[in-house]
Parts: C-alpha cells; sequence; structure tokens
DNA sequence: TTCTGTTTTGCAACCGGTTGCATAATTGCT
DNA sequence: AGCAATTATGCAACCGGTTGCAAAACAGAA
C-alpha cells in the first residue's frame, strides 16, 4: 500500500542503501543523490517507516507514559506537559493506564513486546517489579512524582514531601494557628506519610501547639468531603493540611455546609495548585508543585539515558512554594525591617 | 539482550517457524510442540517482538489516540476511559497532543511512519486532512465527540449538538423562563454552532420569549467569568445555557462575586457534566454527554473497522440527558396524571 | 596522464519475525 | 499390515529497513 524504500530507489534509479542514507543524517551521500532521492520520495509520498528500521537500529522512539492518576485533574496537565515535552524531543508516548491492572508484571511485558526506548511513570508509587524487569532489560525508567529516596533504584524527580509538610506546618505556625490538623490522603501512600512526617516533625519544636491526624479513604472530592464531615462532629482543629487540592476542595464544601467560614472559623491549605485552585470561588491557599520543572526536568533525565545508558540513577528534587490565596487567615502584621 | 525466537528455536531444538507457530492461535502446531517450545521460551524469558511481526503481518496494535483538549478537565475521564477501552480490546493508544500543532499533515506523517492500525480523534473538530489521509492510506478513522452529519468523511461518534440545545430550551421553557441566554464557547467551533441552532430553534416556537446570546474567548474558567461579568454589567437574562460545565462554572463564580443569587437570580444549566458539576459545593444543573458510551461505542467501531476495512463510515448519535440539581429553578408543581 | 587518497555507491547479510510450499510424521480405515 | 488422508514440521523467501565491506568514482598532486 504505503511506498517502501524500494520504490522510492527503483524510482530514482539507485540501490536501496542509497535511499536508506538520504534519510538518515550524517550519513556518507553526495549532495546530488540525496536531492535524487529526495525527488523521487517526495512523488511517491514515501516516509520511512520507523517500527522497521528499529528492528536493526533498536530504537523505536517511544517511550512508554504509565499512570494510574487518570481521576485527578493535576494529572491532565502532566499528560499535556509530559505529551509535549516528548514530541518535541522527537518521541511518541505510549500510554499505559495502570487503574485497574491487578498484575504490573503484565504491563512490563507489553512495553518489552513494543521495543519502547525508555518508560516513564508518572505516580506516587513505582509499580512493584518496574524497577528491577527496565534495569534488567536495560530500558531506562524515570519516575515522576516519586518518593525520592538517598539511594533510588531508577531516577526520580518530584518533591521532597516531608520538606513540603514542614513548609505546610510553618505557614499554620506563622499565622497564629494553635490547634493544627493533618488532614491525608490514604494511609499507606508512601507520599501521605512523608508529608505527615514533615508535617509533624516541625511542629515538634513547638510543643504547646496541638497537632491531630486523620486520612481520607482517597484522594477524591467525596473522600476529603466525609472526612472533614466527620472530623467537624468532634473538636475540630483551627487549620487543616490536607494532602491535596482535590481533598481540600472537599473539605471545603463540608465546611461550607455547616455555615462555618473559611479561614475565619478554620483555615485550609492544600497541596498541588491545580488550576482549580485559583479559580475564584475556590481560591484555595495551597503549596504549589512545580509540574512544569519536574515534567521538563523527567523529559531531560530521560534523553540522557538514552544518550548513555549508563547513568546512575539519580534523584531530583525540586522546591515548593506556598501559593497565598484565600483560605488561611492572613499573616500577623510584621515590624518594618 | 532480549532472547529472539531464534533463540527460543535453539533452546527448544525445533525451527523458528515452529517458535513462531507456537505463539499464534490457530497455528497448525501439536500439542507436544507447544508445550515444548513454551517450556524453553518460559526459561529464557522470552516474549514475541510485536514490531517485528508488524512487519510481515502489517498490524501493529497500536490505535493513535488524537486530542488538543488537553485542559477541559472531562477530558482526563476521556483519556482514562480511551485507555482502558483500548487496553481491554489488546491495543495500545499511541498518544498525540494537537495542543499546538501548527501543521496536522505532520501529525499524519508520524501516526503512518509508526504504522498505527487505526486513528481516534477526541476532539470536537478533526484536523483538516485527517479525514483524506489516512482514508488514502487504509486506516480508519474515528472521529469521538465529533460533528454528526448526514454523509460523514470518517466515522463520528457523538452527541447531537442540536438536540442538546432543544434540551436546554426545553428545559428552560419548562421552568418558567421568559428572558433567557446563550452563552458559548468560541464562535467558530461548530459544536458552539450546532448547540446555538438547537437553542434558538426550539425558542423560535415562543415569540414571547426573549433570547439574547453571546460567546466566551474560550472553553475555560476565565472565559466564562469574564463573559459573565460583561453581561452583568448590562441587562442580564433570568438564565443561561453555557456550552460547557467549565464555562459555566467561571459564570456562577462571576455572579457570585456580585453577589446575586444562584437559582434566585439567575439560571445555570451547563453541558458534560464533568465531575466537579457534582460536587456540592457547585452543583451544576447540566446536560450529561455518555462520555463511556461515545467512547466505547468508538472503541468498537475501531474493532469492526480492523475486522473489515471496506465498511462504511457511520454516525452514531447519543442522547443526552439532564441532571438536575442546585442551578435552575425547579420545575413548577404539575397536576397529579 | 598516472597514481594515490578520499568520498560515494552497491552488494549482501542481517534485524526478529511470518508464511507458502514441500516433505515428514500421524492418523484412520480396511 | 498397508495405504490414503490428515496434520506437523522445516526450508527458504520475504516484510522494510540498516550497515560493514569492497568496488567504483572522484579529487588532487606529481
Amino acid at each position: 500500500m504505503a511506498p517502501t524504500l524500494k520504490d522510492v530507489a527503483v524510482r530514482a534509479g539507485v540501490s536501496r542503501s542509497a535511499v536508506s542514507r538520504a534519510f538518515t543524517d550524517g550519513a556518507s551521500v553526495s549532495a546530488k543523490m540525496r536531492k535524487l532521492v529526495e525527488k523521487a520520495a517526495a512523488d511517491l509520498g514515501y516516509s520511512p517507516n520507523v517500527l522497521a528500521s528499529s528492528l536493526t537500529t533498536g530504537r523505536t522512539k517511544m517511550i512508554g507514559l504509565v499512570s494510574n492518576n487518570f481521576h485527578n485533574p493535576i494529572f491532565l496537565e502532566v499528560f499535556d506537559q509530559f505529551t509535549r515535552a516528548l514530541q518535541d524531543h522527537g518521541l511518541r508516548p505510549l500510554l499505559v493506564n495502570l487503574t485497574d491492572e491487578t498484575d504490573p508484571a503484565h504491563s512490563v511485558r507489553m512495553l518489552r513486546q513494543y521495543s519502547v526506548d525508555g518508560v516513564v511513570v508518572a505516580s506516587s508509587t513505582l509499580p512493584p517489579g518496574f524497577g528491577k524487569a527496565f534495569r534488567d532489560a536495560g530500558v531506562p525508567v524515570v519516575h515522576a512524582f516519586g518518593r525520592v529516596t538517598s539511594a533510588p533504584q531508577v531516577h526520580v524527580v518530584g518533591i521532597d514531601n516531608i520538606e513540603a509538610g514542614r513548609l505546610a506546618a510553618r505557614s499554620l505556625l506563622a499565622r497564629g494557628y494553635k490547634r493544627v490538623g493533618f488532614m491525608g490522603g490514604p494511609e499507606a501512600a508512601s507520599s501521605t506519610q512523608d508529608r505527615l512526617k514533615g508535617f509533624v516533625l516541625e511542629l515538634a519544636a513547638h510543643p504547646r501547639i496541638s497537632v491531630s491526624q486523620s486520612f481520607a479513604t482517597a484522594y477524591s472530592f467525596e473522600a476529603g468531603r466525609s472526612e472533614m464531615q466527620a472530623l467537624l462532629l468532634g473538636n475540630p482543629a483551627e487549620a487543616y493540611f490536607c494532602g491535596d487540592d482535590v481533598l481540600s476542595i472537599g473539605a471545603l464544601s463540608a465546611i461550607q455546609d455547616r455555615q462555618l467560614s473559611v479561614p475565619g472559623d478554620i483555615g485550609i491549605i492544600g497541596l498541588n495548585d491545580m488550576a482549580m485552585a485559583g479559580w475564584n470561588n475556590i481560591n484555595l491557599t495551597t503549596i504549589r508543585q512545580p509540574i512544569r520543572e519536574i515534567v521538563n526536568s523527567s523529559i531531560e533525565l530521560m534523553t540522557t539515558m538514552l544518550r548513555d545508558p549508563t547513568r546512575l540513577p539519580e534523584a531530583r528534587i525540586f522546591a515548593c512554594e506556598i501559593i497565598e490565596r484565600g483560605t488561611l487567615r492572613p499573616l500577623p502584621a510584621m515590624d518594618a525591617t
């Protein structure tokens, strides 16, 4: 159906190798040969079959983009950034949705069958077996939004969740809250644990501050809402650090239902800074996770790995910043500097 | 690196064809041969290279998933559904982000280089040239969420936007609004035009109802918000049909800013029913677009096309339904039936 | 012009599989 | 057991490219 290299060769009256070389930069071809071949190729509407060439070159220029976060709106932004960044590097994302995957080995096998050049996992946890399987196969893996450890198995790019927890704690302290709470996502998630750890660690230096903690069952609006509803039945804290913006928005909705004011009665600080957090009917004070930087850094790491596969796993940590909006009371006035 | 078919053949002491056949259903192989080969393959950790086999079979089992909607949260759901539906059929999505693509021909070429078996476009408009290019190449195209015409160039699956406009108009009529408005997305979009058309068509039968129209510059929160702000400076209608939920939420925020009540002062009905519309601090009355049905139908159409590529383009239209929540005044009480 | 040194070009083998065809091994029947 | 009809297997060619190597073409220098 589609014209092949051979068709072009025949039409141009040259050998197949000549055509192949005309399409490879830096190959040994004369200018006139290249012109001749390009003419014939254009006439036929030929363009080389990447998959066929991958057989000999070993490169498909496809990158597995693996995630299980298809419900948190922040991930639409993540996918947008990833696909564009990959495209800018001439790479193609083969998307894998891990959501209802019971056996990650299945995805591993699939990605290997398609000979992807690399794998980017965009998720807080690396599916079991991914690290080893791809390392053994010599396929670079970058774990974006993952937990940063001192001796990573694969490349990790993300934020320091402990530091984010501390940052949240410091903001609450600075605003004079005396009874604060941590409302995390699922307790088992390492990101949740780390954020909690940082949060309490920072507050440990302030023994007069009381700290409570609780966990929503998922990173979802409903989970945040019902968790906050439960908290409001007891003796709620003055301000909560929620593990995620969606959770925060759920919590806000529960608070509003009870006719309580934010930040008057209860303060909320989230994490992520998704687009919606800035919508002025939500106006959530939150900790921004630098999505674009994380994505770009992940892709850059990936491309250098493609060039030099022996590179050792490395962790890249980005700083978070507070985005001050309207769900925490303002900082007390400062003395003039 | 990875074991090849030849390695397996050697280890099992059989021919390469035997191994190949052992891995193809319905091939002529004896049970003991299959067992023998499977043993050897398992020992070596072999799994066949799909790309290599695609060379001869002509099937890659990859489907191009093309979209330019990486900002509307509803599309995260769309991607979730598509990736899962594809995976369920043993197909792999090669994701293409058209957002900042100036020349669609570029994407066409890329998809052909990767020999995708089919292309799903998830977008209200089909990029120019897509239809013809892939038809000529014999690659099936399904346009999901597209405009349904009587003689489609490619398969189209979606809703009848004119009907959706009528549905919105009928809901407003039924609730007794006398001055209604259409607040669409970008004026050029055919989906906007169709929704408007249906809306005014239905209202044409009620000459005493006044109808106004305006267009936001994008399908975004900010665009909806500033459009509504502008409307509120003049003499706003009693209720608006907004072209999209995100737009609606922007409009709601502008209304709230002016201390007006919804639905007391102004009613809003959206379109899509994205997850957020159901969040109870938004609680948007809206027209549900049956995402899952559209996606499943698209994939089903795709798989039948893969089996029978000669099938003629077909349009599949799904009905929308009103999801009644809190941004339109209630229906007037009815007489007992 | 002749000879050497440097590109260019083509040949042929290979990448990892599939498949039509001919041959070998089974099976079913008498 | 003997023979025809089936079913399994292997050979070799092919899918659409790439690439090492040797031969051909070209260039510059003597």
